[in-house]
DNA sequence: CAGCGTTA
DNA sequence: TAACGCTGG
């Protein structure tokens, strides 16, 4: 998934207090794709509600935009629109994985092995409108505003990066740098845990971030060599040259100067190239964009998370509780240079 | 993944 | 109080 630029890129250990004060963009459909993988019951199975609708991601972007407000940090989600068109073999390659892995669980289970299944479960994600729907139903409930790409969910939440709106992009995925995204968080979790796939065991994944000029300087390239390394590494547009990993893409960008040039050296072609790398440059975004953080709406979100979905009165009503402490706060925070 | 009760 | 392990839905 994404490109794998990870090998020519310097990070940054940083924290959630580190970022106290900063608005931020969330890749959205990454960070859900994230919680339906790992916030699973004991079977490996996802959260569910007594009608069997998944509940993992209402839990995790509850939670996580709880505690990132707790941190005076300011969350706005960007959802996907239309895919590029480009993408469309990716995602056939996806649902066949998908398709795969699905038939393994089915052999697992007759032959009894649940120890596979689990782990085969928890491979399979499935985001479906319902998914996206009630996310955005409950981010409205939060009071937390959202952007409606009219494309890529990554690239809108770089361009609003990029233009200064937010200070950082939330994102495991790399193609954010593609796009431009000045700062990238990963791993940007409250305990820095997250359990293996598949198993119940735990690794430490601390926050980092990662700063684009630093690492474009640090490389000795230009955002347009980025772009060229990313696509020789291959994307979610396009595969990618066999055998090319990101430090030769870099070797190959610096001393030929262009992915056309190394292309003609190493006789390959990219389909659709331009197409590719002008979506990077400059990909369809929403630009019109306010943002306006409310205050939560506790009844609406009592009877959406308790009633429709089963979770915990109590324990829902204790995050609104620090949510509201919080939100007072915030609004208040102009008052305090005059005390 | 995050909350929360338990443990040392 | 920090680390651990279980549970949530």
């Amino acid at each position: 998934m994404g490109v794998d630029i990870s090998s020519i890129l310097i990070k940054h250990a940083t924290t959630l207090k580190e970022n106290a004060g900063k608005m931020v963009t969330v890749d959205a459909y990454n960070i859900i794709y994230q919680f339906l993988s790992s916030i699973r019951g004991e079977d490996g199975e996802p959260l569910k509600d007594s009608a069997g609708n998944i509940t993992s991601h209402l839990s995790g972007i509850f939670y996580r935009t709880s505690s990132l407000l707790e941190n005076k940090i300011k969350p706005v989600y960007c959802f996907d629109g239309k895919p590029f068109y480009l993408k469309n073999e990716t995602l056939k390659e996806r649902r066949l994985i998908r398709e795969k892995n699905i038939e393994e669980l089915n052999a697992a289970i007759k032959n009894n092995d649940m120890e596979r299944a689990r782990s085969l479960s928890s491979r399979i994600n499935y985001i479906t409108d319902d998914i996206i729907n009630e996310s955005k139903k409950l981010l409205d409930f939060m009071g937390i505003p959202w952007i409606q790409a009219p494309s890529e969910g990554e690239a809108q939440a770089s361009y609003t990066a990029r233009a200064g709106i937010v200070d950082s992009v939330i994102s495991q995925d790399y193609d954010c740098l593609l796009f431009g995204a000045p700062r990238v968080l990963r791993n940007f979790t409250v305990y820095g845990k997250r359990r293996i796939s598949g198993t119940g065991k735990y690794i430490n994944v601390s926050p980092e971030i990662i700063n684009l000029e630093e690492n474009l300087e640090n490389n000795g390239i230009t955002q347009e060599q980025l772009i060229d390394i990313g696509i020789l590494v291959g994307t979610d547009f396009n595969s990618g040259i066999p055998g090319i990993g990101a430090k030769t893409a870099l070797k190959l960008i610096k001393k030929f100067g262009t992915i056309e040039n190394v292309l003609k050296e190493k006789n390959k072609n990219i389909d659709h190239l331009d197409e590719i790398k002008d979506f990077f440059k400059n990909p369809p975004v929403e630009k019109n964009i306010n943002l306006n953080f409310k205050r939560p709406d506790r009844n609406r979100i009592i009877d959406f998370l308790c009633g429709q979905h089963n979770f915990s009165e109590s324990r829902i009503i204790n995050v609104l509780d620090i949510m509201d402490r919080n939100f007072t706060d915030t609004s208040q925070s102009s008052l305090d240079k005059f005390t």
